[in-house]
Parts: structure tokens; C-alpha cells; sequence
DNA sequence: GTCGGCCTACTCGGATATCAGCTGTCCGAGTTGCCCTGG
DNA sequence: CCAGGGCAACTCGGACAGCTGATATCCGAGTAGGCCGAC
């Protein structure tokens, strides 16, 4: 159970673009140079974030994607669901018992977590 | 990112095992037949579960696994941690830098499950 | 000078290998309890 | 009847496959800007 190395290139990626604060589009290979990461795999990220709304992507000459216009509001939680999925952390295999404890435990244990990562957002990050 | 179905086990067996409560050995055999899973996968999670000392193994014929004799202050996280490891969650692949702010802000976030996960011990879960 | 069409270069996006870790299984080493025999 | 030794069955533990998902790459489809020529 670890995040992804993908987790790692989207957050990096996404409060750098907040940075830059360009209203420019920025192209892929542009990103992968100041980051020193391979352009080609930090492009399947970018679709990934395109797909959930979070970044907004344009094709053809001086393309490339750029943040969603609400991108202030964007919080940790948002970046790292789009790209791990929103499924819950743990599942219990055992009995299909809804009411499991164990499983309520850990549910609960994940929302403290998620509910942290909810607050930090890429507007409150830069203001700092 | 996800828990692993190793974890599931683990926590289900621990669980399993405080509410016997019995002072005699249980063999990997009985454990697997009352949770209706493959015995020799439930043996490599009891292995681990011995080395961290969560557990007592014991050999030969009437043998088998008990709980430690401090089973009562074992929290959900020391059984998670001895399956998953004790790595942090999340790793900063992109610069060394030790005050990444990325990073900074993961472990904390992970800390918050952490801190759930340590008040929930089997004792306290059996009382109520 | 201006408008329109074509062309080129650049972009994203999906299809395709490679690899590590989780899942699951099998078999061997070791230990313990039991039984049988001898005193 | 009691003690001791051997045996057999049961136990754990590590070595060995299979498979799903993450990592990484390449190439093709599509688009937008720019240039050139015609009017």
C-alpha cells in the first residue's frame, strides 16, 4: 500500500502550473523539462487529470493544457482521487456484512485523512 | 492504493482470535476453516504477524498460534504496519529536497489516519 | 492590400511492452505428544 | 505399575508459480497557426 509515483507527478505538476499562474497553455514537454520526468509518461497523468476536469487540454500549434478556471478551489484530495480512483482504501473480503466493525474502523480512520488533504487547497498553498 | 487483502485477513484473524480469547494454540488450519479462506496464503500472513511479535507460534502437534500476552494494547496500526511495512505512504520522487511542501503535507494527512488507528486496540474493541 | 485555402509542425491520446509486488500453492524441516516395551 | 525411548502425525516456514496493476514508451489522429498565391 503505497501512493503512486503517477500521485507524485500530478501533485508536482499541478501546484507547479498554480505557480507559473499562466493564463498560456503549457505543452506537456514543457512540463517534463522543469521537472526533469518522462514527457511521454507524465502525458498519460495529464489525461488523467483532463478527464476529471481538473486540467483543461488543447490541441494542435501553441497548445497544451492549462488549470480549469477554478483551479484556486482544487484541493489535495481532488488531484489525488482523479488519479488513484475513489474507491475506498480498504475492503473486507471476508463476509459481505455491511456492518462489519473492522471495516467501519477503517473507513472512519480514511476519512481523517481525506478530510485533511480536503483543506489543502492549491489557492490556500500559494498564498502562503 | 489500496489495502492489501493480506491486510484484511490480518485484522479479521487478530480479531477472530481476541474474541476466543482462549489461552490454548489455534492452528492455521481452524482459523482458515472458520473464515472460509485458503489456509496456506492465512500461514504467510501469521508468519509476518510472528516476526512482529503480534503473535506466538508454536510448534509440533497441539501447536500452533496464539495471541502475544500484551494482545490487549495492540492497536490497528501495529497489525496494518506489520503487513504493510512502516514506509511512509507517500514519496517524493521528483527533488531530494527534505522540506518538500508536498510531501510535508501527505504526512501529515497520514498521520491523522495513523492517530485514529492507534486508539483502536483489540481491548478496547472487545469491551463494547 | 486582403481574403481564402493548403500545408506543416506541433499537440494530445490511446495502443503497446516491461516489471514489481500481491496472491496463492506446495513441500520439507522440526517439534511435540503418544504409545509400546522393558524393567 | 512406572519410566524411557522411538515413532508418527501434526505444525510452521520458506521456496516456488501466476496474475493484476503500475511504470514507461512509441506512434498515429487531429488541430491550429502560418504562409503563399490569387483576386
Amino acid at each position: 500500500m503505497k501512493y503512486s509515483k503517477a500521485t507524485d507527478y500530478a501533485l508536482h505538476t499541478m501546484l507547479l502550473m498554480a505557480k507559473d499562474g499562466s493564463e498560456t497553455s503549457i505543452s506537456v514537454v514543457e512540463l517534463a523539462d522543469k521537472q526533469k520526468v518522462s514527457p511521454t509518461y507524465l502525458s498519460k497523468i495529464l489525461t488523467k487529470l483532463s478527464k476529471e476536469g481538473l486540467v483543461a487540454s488543447a490541441s494542435g500549434a501553441k497548445g497544451g493544457y492549462k488549470l480549469s478556471s477554478n483551479w484556486e478551489s482544487i484541493s489535495f484530495l481532488d488531484i489525488i482521487q482523479a488519479i488513484e480512483g475513489r474507491q475506498s482504501l480498504f475492503d473486507c473480503y471476508l463476509h459481505e456484512d455491511p456492518n462489519c466493525t473492522i471495516k467501519k474502523i477503517m473507513t472512519a480512520a480514511e476519512e481523517e485523512m481525506e478530510n485533511t488533504l480536503k483543506k489543502q487547497t492549491l489557492g490556500g498553498l500559494l498564498k502562503q
